[in-house]
DNA sequence: GTCGACTCGGGTAATTCGGGTC
DNA sequence: AATGTCCGAATTACCCGAGTCG
């Protein structure tokens, strides 16, 4: 039981441990580095100072209990703390940057209003280099799958499922904040159809096009068919993306996507689609350049179809990286 | 500068922020000296002074959150000569600084879809040092009262109005995300009706909330009373915000209000409500707190509750410990 | 046993501290 | 009274080859 002993105890009784409920979680040096916002050999002068008690492995290398990094924060940093480890109890970091099981600990979070450790989850995987669209299709969306199951079976309330697309909304929002802005020429546009307000898809959809450097602009939600056609003949983009979540009225939408669909190839705008709410049956009856069943598919659409329509980009495609 | 990206991939974001600092970025006093055009000891007479609030290293360097030294470039009238440092969006503040046409200048841009110069317009004001209330009051309202009406004389679409309205959210998450985060301990609830899917304005009152002190969150849009009655049994809120821009079915919306206000009493929360949607006529048949026609209302609303339930709080209120 | 990512130690450059002075 | 500049000592951040972790 190898708690807060001194140096000499060597921390590979990890494994021992695993199956105890109240072991202490370890943390290495750059983990406590980046959750208090210090530089990796500042927390290391500091070990070694005594400051912050470490467990040390076989090999030498410092190992942090949880406990003791909070207390360290605590009294030093009075407001620092990157709530990453506090907002994560009982789960590595490395393995917190795998994809594993981050799917149900959002839901659980989503569902608890934890901003914070929401923040946390998704960040954490697209720091360790995730591609978007992955983290969207693997652990954002599954996620509000579990939410709706919950839901169906009345574990989760209305207002839970609401304030879990509010805080989604805000996490996407900074993620698209970290992006850099394109300048790629290919304009792409997204909305949902008049009547469906689940405005999520269609907001992951404009981050995984910014990211292979498509300029897309997300129009909003609840947009009629004919306000459609005049945004792409304003904007004459190269995509739109349609989310269908839900379809109020199947024959009206079968018209209007339709009209859409050939007001569009009037200039060249691919039409895309994706959502729960396009069933096999409505697909036949509907025209469109790609369906996407995930991010992932759209992300590979994108880049083809960026591939194809380069030819002609308005300026310099290659700036070669400035700065 | 200072930035080591490493080339892992042909996107080349991560240049814009440092690194992975995502929530509470810490800045030298260099820094935020160099931010707001002031020699770095005047800077650290401040910090000592207590006029700006630091945490210090273990070594005993301070180190200032941002959002600490926004509010103080915005109380003391700095000229923020560097506002990329502070994360902000970098414009000129010189030309813009006062409210007047900002609201018609702002409507024009919502409308061409230029995002950036939107979030100029907004961000300037806020680095001037007004008030967020004032801003949701003079700027934004009025900037989409415009759209609204032009909307109505056929002159926007509407596709241009859900644009607007997308990018007016944008730009209020990164408003909050510069606040500091309340810890107050008095929580308020934000929410808007179901059937009412205009979420602008209860995004806005969640701002004005936080700017005062109250540990504000936003549930969502369209969310049924019953499920209302449930979040405040679950949260015990000091105080629900309604907007109420759209009134479905009014006999059964006074009925669901009053059931929900009922509820509400037995936790001691207070209900406020606004929004275009409530005609004297229907609020003569309401109970309810307080009913705010603006965000300045509503700001000065909090601030008295504020005043008056912090007799009680849960927590010891003065711990007096600032070191 | 291989391998990539991480950490170790330590040296060095760049900041920051506190105080005194203009 | 408030600000900006200068200083030696201390602290922090960055870098790199060898060793460790998983």
């Amino acid at each position: 039981m190898a708690t807060i002993l001194r140096g000499t105890t060597t921390a590979d009784d990890r494994e021992t441990n695993e199956g105890s409920e109240f072991m202490e979680q370890l943390l290495s040096p750059k983990q406590v580095a980046e959750a208090i916002g210090a530089s990796e050999s500042s927390l290391k002068r500091w070990c070694d100072q005594g400051l912050l008690m470490t467990v040390k492995t076989a090999g030498g290398h410092r190992r942090i209990p949880v406990q003791e990094a909070l207390r360290f924060a605590r009294e030093q940093n009075h407001a620092v703390v990157e709530p990453r480890i506090l907002a994560m109890p009982g789960t590595d970091n490395r393995k917190a940057r795998r994809i594993e099981n981050c799917a149900e600990r959002l839901a659980e979070e989503l569902l608890a209003n934890n901003e914070q450790a929401c923040r946390a989850i998704v960040f954490d995987l697209f720091l360790a280099g995730q591609p978007v669209s992955q983290i969207f299709d693997e652990v954002i969306a599954v996620a509000f799958r579990i939410i709706g199951e919950k839901w169906m079976c009345h574990e989760a309330d209305i207002y839970q499922e609401r304030s879990s697309c509010q805080i989604a909304l805000g996490v996407l929002h900074e993620l698209r904040s970290k992006q850099a802005t394109p300048n790629s020429g290919l304009v792409a546009l997204g909305a949902t159809i008049e009547g469906d307000q689940y405005s999520l898809p269609v907001a992951m959809s404009e981050i995984v096009l910014r990211a292979v450097g498509w300029d897309a602009k997300l129009l909003g939600s609840s947009i009629p068919f004919d306000s459609l056609v005049n945004a792409i003949k304003q904007h004459k983009p190269e995509m739109l993306c349609l989310s269908v979540s839900f379809v109020p009225d199947e024959s009206a939408f079968i018209a209007g996507f339709n009209r859409l669909f050939d007001e569009a190839s009037k200039t060249n705008t691919a039409i895309v689609v994706g959502g729960q709410g396009l069933t096999t049956e409505i697909r036949t009856r509907l025209r469109y350049s790609a369906f996407c069943d995930t991010m992932q598919h759209l992300e590979e659409f994108a880049k083809t179809l960026r591939r194809q329509t380069e030819v002609v980009p308005k300026k310099a495609p290659k700036p070669k990286k400035n700065v």
